[in-house]
DNA sequence: AGCACGCCGACT
DNA sequence: GTCGGCGTGCTC
């Protein structure tokens, strides 16, 4: 790790720089102007100090993404303070009509940011309507998060702070919060001395000091609590903690680690299972300062967490991280942001490593916190690979469509413990078979499997990506193929019979186990949803390693490499006898990676790829999609920074109708294309600048239709 | 987004 | 004259 004054005090990748030398010279050149007193329509009596509310204006018109200056009246004078919800009268009817005043307009809500003694707009100020309530929900440092994180992604505040300020519930704010517990004690390093440089990192937190680690976790069932000390020394340093996770069931076993730790009353779980009043009951807890660790899903990033001393992610790959609704703002980012404004410690953990994680590490931002190269070889499970077109021998394992060698690994595995089976989500990737006699479609060159792209007809191999044409059954000679999808029941079934005497389980989507007992079990799951095993499971088959590496994405092979990591680390270490079989190609790098468990490594040669490609996280890219001609619009008007290259735009594939729409999508049957925008990666800030500054006029002067601006796209390759 | 103002043609 | 088309610009 890093210190605040060691070697690495940098920069952080990405800042909202020049926005706010934007706003900054703004600023300057009103303040030439001379300042007017501010007075109101009626010359109401005003408050005596710091009579103006700079307000914020909530689901106002998007484009107007700034500031509005309010008188604040006498009466409200004590409860207008920084922070509080208000609502203000906004709009065109609020203006002297010719000789009479007109209160016109319709009532908005909105946040006061500050109260200042004069305003720089020369006309009448409308007095704040209405304080809804004297709670200060939107403090100084949750502003500057919220509006580093618009400025970043392009997005508006007001959609940002939708994300970051839950909903009120009057009821929930009457009550009052408990009383803070004074700081605990400084946490023992406990696994944590597994990593060389781990008990170091813990000190420095519990000393107050900001250091920024990369942590590649030893496999097993220890993190939680690992993430729990860490949280605990920032606790015992008198700062506070947040620690961000994927999903409900990881934010759950960190909770419990935490209250193992700490007792209660010390920390909150903030996810959006709780329920809106529960939330924003805990919300409230930590808004108040009663409450100074908190651990949540992505929603809990922008947590105003109080004199914030660690922040924290787990498994930054986990597509969850990123926000569902506009901006989408990526978790590890966010905390990176406040990490470096709230002066605060940074760990970013997991057992696979992202390249954004290599990112950090290779500019000196953050230094690695892994564990010995033997203590690896020990913690992990022996990974033996069979490629996927190896013929089984035994007949009860073909009839499991098990490669022998998998079949084996289990039943050697039954002897000792449960066994844990991954297999391909459904609709995860279509696997195509011959409608007659079900026999794999496979590539004519490399016997890999085919897979119909776009839904244009065309065969596309998995493997070597040539086009087949004019398929036929290699078995029986049929033409007509249908989506094969093996998913965890059918799976669970064929397992089932082939090893009788022992209970088979299944995990999914719908049906998530959270642990298995100790016992001999086949546990089928699918990747994401694996249960932990008490005592470990005994072996794991992985065989869904053509589904995750023929995606066709950039980020395929770290995303493959991911879960397979994720299920190996549930199983037991090979000096106890663990062992793993990834059916998939071991010529690929992702599987040479998994078989030496160096995800560190495997994430360095991806950097070093992306670095001679131009890609992300290398370069910083912006996607624009919408209506062809809105598109070039968009890009013509747009005052692109001078290094910026504009890709395409290129058509996107078009909605089938009656096909259940994921967000980004064009509408059904529209023809949408889509641009790509790069720039070397200081220049992130202005490229979103000027793409937000053009949408803005587009929407102001009512031409075409708004496009849709994405700042980090997901899905490019 | 709304809403008002303003500068044009056709109507009681 | 003045009613109302919608193009343009502002909203503290």
């Amino acid at each position: 790790m890093s210190s605040e004054n060691g070697r690495s005090q940098g920069k952080p990748p990405e800042q909202g720089e020049q926005l706010a030398l934007i706003r900054e010279s703004v600023r300057e050149a009103k303040a030439k102007a001379p300042k007017a007193k501010p007075r109101t329509w009626r010359n109401a009596p005003l408050a005596k100090t710091l009579p103006v509310a700079r307000v914020l204006v909530d689901k106002g018109p998007v484009h107007l993404d700034r500031l509005w200056d309010y008188a604040v009246p006498e009466e409200l004078d004590a409860d207008a303070r920084p922070g509080v919800r208000v609502r203000v009268r906004f709009g065109a009817g609020t203006r002297n009509v010719r000789g009479g005043r007109r209160e016109g307009g319709g009532l908005l809500d909105g946040y006061i940011v500050e109260r200042v003694a004069e305003s720089d707009y020369q006309g009448p100020l409308a007095a704040i309507a209405q304080v809804l309530s004297p709670e200060p929900v939107l403090g100084p440092a949750l502003y500057d998060l919220c509006r580093s994180v618009a400025d970043r992604y392009a997005g508006s505040l007001a959609d940002v702070l939708q994300l970051a300020v839950p909903p009120r519930h009057a009821r929930i704010e009457a009550e009052p919060s408990p009383a803070p517990l004074p700081p605990p004690g400084a946490p023992e390093p406990g696994s944590w001395s597994r990593y060389p440089a781990g008990p170091a990192f813990l000190d420095a937190v519990a000393r107050g000091d900001t250091p920024r680690a990369v942590w590649t976790a030893l496999p097993g069932p220890h993190w939680p609590q690992e993430l729990a000390r860490a949280a605990a020394a920032a606790l015992s340093s008198g700062r506070g903690a947040l620690v961000v996770v994927p999903d409900g069931r990881a934010a759950a076993r960190v909770d419990a680690a935490l209250g193992a730790l700490l007792g209660e009353g010390r920390h909150v779980l903030l996810t959006a299972e709780l329920g809106p009043e529960e939330r924003y009951r805990r919300w409230l807890a930590v808004s108040r300062g009663a409450v100074r660790a908190v651990v949540g899903t992505r929603a809990a990033m922008f947590a105003p967490v109080r004199d914030l001393g660690l922040v924290a992610v787990w498994d930054d790959g986990d597509s969850s991280h990123s926000a569902q609704n506009a901006p989408h703002p990526h978790s590890r980012e966010v905390l990176v942001q406040r990490a470096v404004h709230e002066k605060a410690a940074f760990l970013l953990g997991g057992f696979g490593c992202t390249v954004e994680a290599a990112q950090l590490v290779n500019t000196g931002w953050a230094l690695p916190l892994a564990a010995a190269r033997e203590t690896v070889r020990a913690a992990a499970p022996v990974i033996r690979t069979v490629g996927d077109g190896d013929e089984a021998r035994d007949a009860a394992a073909r009839a499991a469509r098990l490669p022998s060698l998998a079949w084996q690994a289990a039943r050697e595995g039954l002897k000792h413990g449960p066994v844990l089976v991954q297999v391909p989500r459904r609709g995860y990737a279509p696997r195509l078979a011959c409608e007659r006699c079900r026999e794999p479609a496979r590539c004519g060159h490399c016997a890999g499997p085919l897979e119909a792209r776009d839904g244009d007809g065309a065969l596309h191999c998995g493997w070597c990506g040539q086009e087949t044409r004019g398929w036929h059954c290699a078995e029986c000679g049929g033409v007509r193929l249908r989506a094969q999808i093996v998913g965890a029941r059918r799976t669970a079934e064929e397992l089932g019979r082939a090893f009788p005497s022992v209970p088979v389980r299944t995990s999914g989507r719908d049906h998530i186990l959270d642990t298995v007992p100790d016992r001999p079990a086949i546990v089928v799951s699918t990747p994401g949803a694996e249960p932990v095993a008490e005592g470990g499971y005994a072996a794991a088959l992985l065989l869904d390693g053509w589904a995750l590496l023929g995606f066709p994405d950039l980020r395929a092979g770290e995303e493959a490499l991911r879960r397979w990591l994720s299920a190996a680390a549930l199983v037991r270490g090979q000096t106890e006898g663990g062992v793993v079989v990834v059916v998939a190609e071991p010529t690929l790098r992702p599987v040479q990676a998994l078989v030496r468990w160096d995800p560190a490594g495997h994430a360095m040669r991806e950097l070093a790829d992306r670095a001679e490609l131009g890609f992300p996280p290398v370069s910083r890219m912006a996607s624009v999609s919408g209506p062809p001609e809105d598109v070039a619009d968009l890009l013509a008007a747009a005052e692109l920074p001078e290094d910026a290259e504009v890709l395409g735009p290129v058509p996107l594939p078009v909605t089938a109708a009656g096909r259940p729409r994921r967000p980004g999508d064009p509408p059904p049957g529209e023809r949408w294309e889509r641009a790509l925008l790069r720039v070397r990666p200081g220049r992130g800030a202005a490229l979103a600048a000027a793409l937000k500054t053009a949408q803005a006029i587009r929407l102001t002067r009512r031409d075409g239709e708004p496009v849709r601006l994405r700042v980090d796209p997901p899905d490019i390759g």
